[in-house]
DNA sequence: ACAATTTTGAGGTACGTACCTCAAGTTTTA
DNA sequence: TAAAACTTGAGGTACGTACCTCAAAATTGT
């Protein structure tokens, strides 16, 4: 059984109260009797039953998650994924909340998070472009005890606590070594399309796969970034170019999930049949679409682990806990169709 | 905030003590007053507040794990993945101990199932081929109200709670389909080896990798199983029969984790260079073996998150409680070098 | 050596639930 | 209709922690 304040009490031979006063870091306690306390912690192994703290306390924890409001599918998966947390969280002493902040405006999302400051949140999980602002407001919310997680988009050099999601250049690697293996072992061209090259992730993947086509795969051209824009029309369009201007073009490398259009335009077999598609993020579409067969293999990571590891970790900081970081890991998740599940 | 006991007493217009005969399902209740209160637990929808209740009780989860006694590398893994679950448990009020059967003997594992009973467990995670014998133990525990899981491999027949694994045939499937994409597009042979067939994993892999071989790649011959059982020497030999006795092989696939010799004798290239090989189950040697590329892909299952989710299972199913099922659901991995992360 | 200050202990209440006892009230049965 | 059986309420203690008050003790400064 787990030792308890009286146990330390007793080992320390002091009262609950004192006890209570180390814990709680609360004045009025001399050195000499915070190291005794100190000692018997440690002999005993002592750790905080943070249930029934959190029933003494009634806490809730109060978490937010800030995305960006744009209309990708795969943000709608994000979305339906934190909703349904959000359900579940009240039976664990927690209130999630989702903040959706216009894309691509560092303004409009340090003015949310200093609103965030002032109800006085436990903790944050921002998705979003790396930038000045963003870092200097992750900053202060430090400074103010909240606990920040970087969601699916890392934040490298801020004082963020923890990041949930995956390396895009591994990502982007694997994504080369399926399709070099997936094409004819033959000289092609490779088409590459995302919906814009501003965002991290999508830079990240081209570059782990321009390296493994590089080291690996040299016999494959692969093409300048087409970018969709979010705009189907476009991405309709660049395809049709893509297709008039290089012949011998084997494969479709899509970068980012909001190219329904792609999938659309693959399945109007405009294209000679054996073409091999490699997308990122499943979502309803990409599922589909490997069903269906117009997609080949996607990569993608688990939504559902992303937001329930975002939830877990915001609670173990914001308690100052440790964090099993092996659950907390996100996989770079290979989904064909047979292991579509 | 969520409704308590003393809430459904006021709504009720009972005293507390009779909320509490209901919820515990204690005797002296009317069937008048049982109903009003029922009334009042869904009208303000009332759940348990299990972390109070489980500080009031000073309930500790005592689970068990049952594997069989065998010495491959999965097993290894899984097993160090229950001990470090062990560590973890007793903050969270539960206690795991692993207890190791011989494999292939019903009798054992029944005999150690009947030990657990009588020390009163609330829940068994059972890793074993499904038997009768196997099945009515089963039973026998569920009369006794322990919560029960099978773990990796199902017990579809039986009264288990839940199974925690993968779909055998659908990863036998996936691993047909990349040994399908990666070898060339032209006949060839493909040798299959496993441990032993008497295993109901190798079996359901083995069909699902027949299937989609059959289904889409008809130019290449799968050959006939080779039975390794353990046996290093063993292996070694059926595969340089193979060798000898079958021309143009062009991959290999491995049903079974423990085929060490396997990676071994490629990296000794023995063959000719450009073999596919495809194995199951991610340790330290198919790990090291992708590094190297001696092996291309590995069919896997998440060992830590089945060790968790099992934990989660049980003490769900021990407490009545709902379970997460998308959180609960062990996915088909497909690990290359590139996403070995 | 005295007052002022700091430190410590004793005791309480609370969180939401479990489980216990005892008495009073209500219904059933003979 | 009285005894027996059942039903209900009131009240208590406990789990491990948090947080509060007040008084006593120990230490400090003058």
């Amino acid at each position: 059984m787990r030792p308890t304040t009286n146990d330390l009490a007793r080992e320390a031979d002091v009262s609950l109260a004192t006890v209570d006063r180390v814990l709680n870091d609360r004045a009025g306690v001399s050195a000499k009797t915070q190291a005794r306390v100190n000692a018997a912690i440690k002999k005993l192994g002592y750790t905080r039953d943070v249930t029934a703290a959190n029933l003494a306390k009634k806490r809730q924890y109060k978490l937010i998650f800030v995305l960006p409001d744009d209309s990708s599918q795969f943000q709608k998966t994000l979305t339906e994924e934190i909703e349904s947390a959000s359900i579940r969280a009240s039976s664990e002493r927690s209130s999630i909340q989702l903040i959706k902040v216009p894309p691509n405006d560092p303004h409009a999302l340090v003015k949310e998070l200093r609103k965030c400051q002032r109800r006085r949140v436990d903790g944050i999980a921002i998705m979003a472009p790396e930038t000045p602002q963003v870092r200097d407001a992750i900053s202060e919310l430090k400074e103010n005890n909240i606990a920040v997680v970087a969601l699916v988009s890392d934040q490298p050099k801020s004082q963020c606590d923890h990041f949930i999601g995956i390396n895009n250049v591994a990502a982007g690697r694997t994504a080369a070594k399926l399709m070099g293996r997936f094409v004819p072992n033959k000289p092609g061209k490779i088409i590459v399309i995302t919906n814009s090259l501003q965002s991290h992730d999508s830079v990240d993947r081209r570059l782990g796969f321009d390296e493994t086509m590089r080291e690996r795969f040299s016999h494959l051209m692969v093409l300048p970034t087409l970018e969709g824009h979010n705009d189907r029309n476009r991405v309709k369009q660049a395809l049709t170019n893509a297709t008039r201007n290089y012949d011998n073009v084997v494969g479709v490398y899509s970068l980012s999930s909001g190219n329904r259009a792609i999938m659309q335009d693959l399945a109007s077999d405009k294209f000679p049949a054996p073409l091999v598609v490699v997308a990122h993020e499943l979502t309803s579409h990409t599922r589909k679409a490997l069903q269906n067969e117009s997609i080949d293999a996607v990569i993608t990571q688990n939504t559902g682990h992303i937001v329930r590891s975002a939830v877990r970790v915001l609670r173990a900081k914001s308690d100052q806990v440790e964090i099993d970081s092996s659950q907390e890991r996100v996989r770079i998740e290979i989904v064909l169709k047979e292991n579509l599940g």
